[in-house]
DNA sequence: AAGACGAAAGTGGTTGA
DNA sequence: TCAACAACTTTCGTCTT
């Protein structure tokens, strides 16, 4: 699996109501719609509104359906098929030949087997439409979607779902590919989403992380930005100044062990008191999910390391 | 009156013995 | 497995605009 993040910006027509400039690019990976000149998010949440695939014939609808058709949520057979014994005895009782328990031998391999099948795929039913929900709910971009059905099939595959909820390790998946795609979503907003509880989700995402082959960038304070100044109204300028503020913090080496929401919250309050676009640290602190005491911590540190001067 | 500030106590997660 | 620990939160009183 590929953890880089394709560039995927798509020119379209439209006009920055900021700076009227018609330099306006679609961020599909973010779901962010970007003034190519100012910088200003214009919208966010973007919905993907086509079908996800194009067909053109019979043959490229088959290949390209990957989950078969729609499967129904109930069980084919109720659980009322047949059972083949284990016993190497006939129904009188009397003891099977040789040759007869060969082949019996054989049917039992392949319904197992088929059961196994069923199984999985059962499963995957409802974590799919599970992941569906939680992803059109946290308006999170197809892309980050589809990776989150491969990681999910991964640990399914490895067996890891088992004595775990579907919902959990659904959550994980996406909160991991979410990670990958860097559009942050911090767990907590996940989890007021998701089916479970923020214990079970963060073991899952460590299960996750260890036992599949996954290696998501440790998430950087610069990925809030700008959904954080965005929430904000904030404009492009001053959200560019936020950035840079952060990569001089990374510079100096002092973002290492800090919450990024509370690092980015910090520098975009002081971004916004140099561009003259303040915002009470109490609004910054709802945006970014921290408290008023975490941004007002972050920013005095950030402040002091960094030498900038607050004008009063 | 609202916003900013800081101290103190509490919380959940990580680390190291 | 448990205690120490750092980062963050909650709460609350005080100062500033």
């Amino acid at each position: 699996m590929t953890t880089t993040p394709s560039k995927k910006e798509t020119k379209i027509l439209y006009r920055c109501p900021e700076c009227g400039s018609t330099n306006v690019f679609q961020d599909l990976n973010r779901g962010e719609l970007i003034c190519g000149t100012c910088g200003l998010i214009i919208d966010e949440k973007l919905i993907d509104k086509g079908p996800e695939w194009r067909a053109f014939n019979s043959e490229e609808n088959n290949n390209r359906a990957r989950t078969g058709s729609p499967l129904s949520l109930t069980i084919h057979d109720k659980g009322l098929s047949t059972t083949i014994d284990w016993k190497n005895q006939d129904a009188n009782g009397k003891e099977i030949s040789v040759r007869k328990r060969a082949e019996l031998y054989r049917m039992r391999k392949w319904q197992i087997r088929s059961i196994v099948y069923s199984a999985q795929s059962r499963n995957l039913t409802i974590a799919m439409s599970e992941l569906e929900r939680l992803s059109s709910q946290l308006g999170i971009p197809k892309e980050a979607k589809e990776t989150a059905a491969l990681i999910y099939r991964k640990t399914l595959n490895k067996r890891l779902v088992r004595g775990r909820s579907i919902e959990g390790i659904v959550a994980a998946s996406l909160y991991l590919a979410c990670r990958i795609h860097k559009i942050p979503r911090p767990l907590d907003e996940i989890v007021i989403q998701a089916r479970t509880n923020r214990k079970e989700l963060g073991q899952s995402v460590r299960l996750i992380l260890k036992e599949i082959d996954i290696h998501p960038p440790v998430p950087s304070a610069m990925d809030y930005i700008p959904k954080i100044g965005n929430s904000l109204g904030l404009s492009g300028k001053t959200i560019y100044t936020a950035i840079d503020i952060i990569k001089q913090a990374k510079q100096k080496g002092i973002t290492a062990g800090k919450d990024p929401g509370g690092l980015a919250a910090a520098s975009i309050y002081i971004a916004g008191i140099i561009q003259y676009e303040r915002r009470t640290q109490r609004e910054i602190a709802e945006a970014a999910h921290v408290t008023e005491v975490t941004v007002r911590n972050r920013y005095k540190d950030l402040a002091t390391k960094l030498n900038i001067t607050i004008k009063p």
